[in-house]
DNA sequence: TGATAAGAGTTGACAAAAGCAACTTATGAG
DNA sequence: CTCATAAGTTGCTTTTGTCAACTCTTATCA
């Protein structure tokens, strides 16, 4: 791992991070902010996920994530169920409520990738779900797999 | 652009927001938060950048950007150039101070990356860095060239 | 059984980050 | 000279995030 290396890498992060950034300011069309947005989403795709776990994905105070599940429930968006026998763990569910609500960030969202690459042919944007998951292939290999000093 | 393609990008740009967070967090060993980095980085890359372009970089409020330059400029961290016959334009530019902070920054960036793909190995780290530039290249040469409607 | 430890979540107080709108200052056009 | 405009500043507010102390539940073990 070369510097040659680590500066291309960065400039990449830069240039990603803005990219990211630019998508996520499109997305106060909602009444959700980004970051609820995405708790939606785990719920979504990990039901029965707990606000420890949420916390831990998305590396977030405790605190903060438990206003904004208070918050949720409070607007029926979804329900946790106390886990007997596990010190007082939550499960946590979207509502039916709470299942439209994603789907409606999702179709937004899939508006927006669209309209972002729309100029790009076909054949260019198979390459570019491949580079995606190549990246994504490396670094999440790497972590997992990361052999202690 | 399929449903099927959107959602592998999305995959992605969930993935990649995260591992970000997790870089930007690591960031706060410096005294600079990491808005304040990228801030001293742009001006690194380019003197004599002003406010206005710096806001429209970052999608940033002027105000907000207002006060970050203020402090850096009571910190003597950069100087500013009141440029005649502009409408109030200012120059930015790093001092010997603040060139020095940000060659502390970039190092602790590239040590970080460096720390994180320790396990890859070299020819991996190539794929990689090409993925990276593709992706770049397609989405830049996109928002560029993307016709009206 | 009862003290106590530990995990999960809650709450209050607070600080940092960001956004909005009104304002100043400099310039340029007519 | 007057008006419009661009760049930046400032005050005020909201949003977001952090920290530490607290409750509640369960597990352990003497």
């Amino acid at each position: 791992m070369d510097s040659h290396m680590i500066k291309r890498i960065r400039s990449f992060n830069r240039y990603y991070t803005v990219w990211l950034e630019v998508m996520n300011k499109e997305y106060l069309e909602t009444d959700f902010s980004w970051t609820e947005s995405r708790i939606l989403f785990e719920i979504h795709i990990s039901p029965g996920i707990n606000a420890t776990e949420l916390c831990e994905h998305f590396n977030m105070d405790k605190g903060y994530m438990s206003r904004i599940l208070r918050k949720f429930e409070k607007q029926r968006i979804l329900t946790r169920e106390q886990i007997l026998g596990s010190k007082g763990l939550k499960k946590i569910y979207l509502t039916k409520a709470g299942e439209k609500i994603v789907h409606q960030i999702n179709t937004n969202g899939d508006r927006q990738i669209a309209d972002k690459l729309k100029g790009v042919d076909d054949a260019t944007c198979i390459q570019l779900c491949e580079a995606m998951e190549f990246i994504k292939k490396v670094l999440s290999e790497n972590e997992k797999g990361g052999m202690p000093e």
